[in-house]
DNA sequence: CAATAAAGTTCCTTTTTAGAACTGACTCAT
DNA sequence: ATGAGTCAGTTCTAAAAAGGAACTTTATTG
């Protein structure tokens, strides 16, 4: 199989990396989430080649996660945003963050909290249900697939 | 910046990003969840390449994500199995899936839904608080760098 | 003895990335 | 009005990674 079939595959995980899966990605959509929109802002933070983050932008943009806008014309140019599609991404870099911050330890010493924006404290986020509120693990979930 | 680099880098993003983002990797681990241990397994279901699936389990057992056991000898056999650090990124997998059976849909018409393994309810999973049960979102939520 | 099996490795070709320089449509200061 | 600067890319070449297929090793089965 070729990475660019993933589109195609049955499988929601396999669906879900053929649009955020490649290198970089993610890290642009970080920095979405973190305010940036400029393509100069963002080749600077992440220091990748502008081609590679060209092509990122771009699919992307097709791919409905960002929304490329005008910001002015005369010379035209245009900034990229989170869609609703993109925002809805959040919990998949949360989480990833999370794992990290526990699993992956930085060299030096440094690491990231999440803090409520109304009351201050610090989050610990985890995943629940959101209809019973119980924790989900893997060792508490089964998948089905539904065939219609 | 190479893709090699982000594990030296401070934000938790880009080192969780250091292990599991190469291609193919989560798809890997996906498997893993899905209860497949061996090699021969993994590259019919995946289809990839062995070479590549050779680098991707080194490289995830190097880095602890997965555990190389024997499962026999003569001639030595060893299968693949997540560790504690693997299965923490269940959430990850889940809250990636989610968001892709929403929003990346099926060329062919087929989901996935999860159930409780203890009361076969169907389970919707959302980010929550450890300690207060609130609902996280991007709106909600600030990052706090720590340095020491 | 030949065929099969599992878990890789090796070799070669095609795609992707990395790195740097270049383009085009402006603006602003001198 | 000329020259430097800005922004969002594109183009070029070289290096690294992925794709595809065949080969290896150690053993078991017919």
């Amino acid at each position: 199989m070729k990475w660019d079939d993933l589109r195609s595959e049955s499988c929601p995980v396999a669906r879900g990396l053929s649009v955020i899966g490649d290198r970089w990605t993610m890290l642009v959509l970080r920095d979405c989430f973190l305010g940036v929109r400029r393509f100069e802002q963002m080749q600077e933070r992440l220091g990748i080649t502008r081609h590679v983050l060209a092509d990122r932008l771009r699919k992307l943009e097709e791919d409905g996660v960002l929304r490329r806008e005008a910001y002015q014309e005369r010379p035209l140019r245009h900034e990229y945003r989170l869609t609703e599609k993109g925002k809805a991404l959040y919990p998949v870099l949360l989480t990833l963050m999370a794992w990290a911050e526990e699993h992956v330890p930085p060299d030096e010493k440094s690491s990231m909290t999440l803090l409520s924006r109304d009351t201050g404290e610090v989050l610990e986020p985890v995943l629940t249900d959101a209809n019973t509120g119980q924790r989900i693990t893997h060792r508490n979930v089964t998948a089905r697939r539904n065939t219609e």
